[in-house]
RNA sequence: GGCCCCUUGGUCAAGCGGUUAAGACGCGGCCCUCUCAAGGCCGAAUCAUGGGUUCGAUUCCCGUAGGGGUCACCA
């Protein structure tokens, strides 16, 4: 009676893979353990190609790629691309290079459009079609898959109905029409031509539980799985979870980082690897990256969340440095502590663990990462800063391109302002989008586009009228000298705002605001507008300085003309 | 709805039975100052909730609430 069984399946399983030859141990040998050390993770980034690179996903492959390098073992990426409905054509260009401009390219894998390298390919799913085949015939052959003839709509009825009934819902036990179908029955409806699909013979219940240890959460209690899944679907391709299974044992995985969606279908992927014969990878579950919406916190979302998209972080001219300084810091609830105590050391010298990765979702803080992104584009020389913003602004801002790299020995001295050789370091710049509006005044062009555009914004005021505004400048335009030091530039400026009636004496002013027109920062406020167009801006004396002496004076004449 | 995960200030979070409950971002104030950014100093702000266990709970156990996830021939 087995032995018939034993023989029937074989035959329903050639009947299904008439052209499948190679065995499972053929794999094994084809696809060998990998000699790596001891303790050697091998991580990997499977990512769908359904059109962007996800924040969380980043997240996802930086962590992978951590544990596998600091153990010295191999990160690799694996495109999922069995839904071909959802493929977004293009995905796998941007995604390689995009995690390369962050530092996360794989060290085997899917490493470029069209291009992959290494011993466990394909790395493309859509062309292991025939290592599924190969898997799935096994199971045929154990009796642990089977034929299903279900249409869509049989299915769709019997999900309502369990809905209707409130049982829990699937294809499982009495419900598994097809699951006791005989294999003579199955043979020869399948020669009759009848469509079918491939379905998963579980032996489980969901009235008992299982378990398995999370890689940093520890031990996670669950329903067994019972659901009969579909493993190979009418298109011919693996389900997700068929295709995990057999991809992460032949590519020789020992970790699967995902994000906790996957918890609850972990039971699935244990029970698919025993029925394989396959040892399970250690699992770690992270957690999502949230943001805040009203009350409540809600997954980042692509149609309402421009950070959802990583090439959002690229196109604002976020240093990638700083973003994944940042991710670090929800990595591992320790990072900062360690950052604070090393602050010039390299990240690498930065023991990640596993215990040490919040289990919480965080909320995508952008503050945060502005203030370690201006951080660190403070630590940059100007050189390093012209260089940045060159490559940023070649892609993303052709005109301020064309204006720095006209002139780069001025490029870079007007990147050294406060920068280089001071004490206090200006820390204005989160992100090279930000250095048009905080430059700008710097490119003749650029000053005459914001003038054009939102003309003059001297403040007037009943003390500070056009009149006054215009004797400052006249004044100061004739007092003017390009060779004065600072001091004595101040000095001067202080004398021709004490003649015009303004206050030089900062208390005495707070005082009797009533006896002056102003105060020397107001003054100085007239200035510096004329000269950048804004009340706030770094030192004016080394912006004149800068612009030059034909310069600077043209800007009092034209502010004076308005 | 079933199942699973999560819960310390606005945010990221340290804490592992006894603490004045760290630190960082953000926020407020003051100082410095030609303005702004920065910097210095100071400050406000947290253990979701109810029961246990214990001499003592933020910490351990149970329940409740809240948030999130998941229940496809998507991944």
């Amino acid at each position: 009676m087995d032995k018939e069984f034993e023989r029937k399946c074989y035959e329903l399983a050639y009947l299904i893979f008439p052209d499948v030859h190679e065995t499972v141990d053929d794999l094994e040998v084809k696809y060998p353990v990998r000699r790596l050390k001891e303790g050697a993770y091998v991580t990997r980034f499977a990512p769908s190609p359904t059109g962007f690179l996800h924040t969380g996903a980043l997240f996802m492959a930086l962590v992978n790629k951590v544990l596998a390098h600091q153990s010295d073992g191999k990160f690799f990426l694996r495109i999922e691309d069995t839904d071909q409905k959802r493929e977004v054509k293009g995905s796998v260009k941007l995604f390689t290079e995009e995690l390369k401009a962050f530092g996360l390219e794989p060290d085997e894998g899917v490493v470029a459009e069209g291009k992959e390298e290494g011993y466990y390919g394909p790395y493309t799913q859509s062309k292991r079609a025939d290592i599924y085949k190969i898997c799935a015939k096994h199971l045929v052959e154990k009796g642990l898959a089977y034929p299903c003839f279900c249409t869509t709509e049989m299915l769709q009825a019997t999900h309502d109905a369990q809905e209707k009934n409130k049982v829990v819902p699937g294809y499982y036990g009495i419900y598994a029409k097809c699951r006791n179908i005989s294999i003579d029955e199955s043979i020869a409806r399948i020669k009759s031509g009848e469509k079918y699909i491939l379905r998963f013979r579980s032996s489980g219940s969901h009235l008992n539980k299982t378990s398995f240890i999370d890689g940093a959460r520890g031990k996670i209690e669950i329903a067994e799985n019972d659901q009969d899944v579909v493993l190979i679907k009418a298109d011919g391709l693996p389900t997700y979870h068929f295709a995990h299974v057999c991809d992460d044992h032949f590519m020789r995985t020992t970790h699967v980082v995902r994000g906790e969606e996957w918890i609850p279908s972990t039971p699935i992927h244990i029970e698919l690897f025993k029925a394989m014969g396959f040892e399970a990878p250690t699992y770690i579950h992270v957690p999502l990256i949230l943001v805040k919406e009203g009350n409540s916190k809600r997954k980042l979302s692509k149609r309402k969340d421009k950070e959802a998209a990583v090439s959002y972080f690229l196109k604002a001219g976020y240093p990638t440095d700083a973003v994944i300084e940042y991710l670090y810091t929800i990595l591992n609830s320790d990072y900062e502590m360690w950052r604070n105590k090393n602050k010039e050391a390299s990240r690498d010298e930065f023991t990640f663990k596993l215990n040490k990765m919040s289990s919480a979702g965080s909320l995508l803080d952008i503050m945060k990462l502005n203030d370690i992104s201006r951080e660190i584009i403070s630590k940059m020389t100007a050189k390093e800063v012209l260089e940045n913003v060159l490559v940023w602004a070649k892609e993303e801002d052709k005109e301020l391109y064309d204006l720095i790299s006209k002139d780069l020995d001025y490029s870079l001295k007007v990147f050294s302002l406060e920068r280089e050789n001071v004490k206090k370091i200006r820390k204005d710049i989160i992100k090279w989008e930000d250095i048009r509006e905080n430059f700008f005044y710097f490119f003749n062009t650029l000053f005459s586009q914001d003038i054009e555009k939102n003309g003059y914004n001297f403040e007037y005021n009943d003390k500070i009228t056009k009149d006054i505004v215009n004797n400052v400048l006249d004044a100061y335009l004739n007092s003017y000298n390009q060779s004065h030091t600072k001091d004595e530039w101040f000095a001067n400026m202080k004398e021709q705002a004490n003649n015009l009636g303004f206050c030089t004496d900062m208390k005495e002013y707070k005082q009797n605001p009533d006896k002056y027109i102003g105060s020397t920062a107001d003054f100085a406020t007239i200035i510096r507008i004329a000269i950048t167009n804004r009340k706030n801006s770094p030192d004016i004396y080394l912006i004149m300085q800068l612009l030059g002496e034909d310069e600077t004076k043209n800007r009092f004449l034209k502010a004076m003309q308005s």
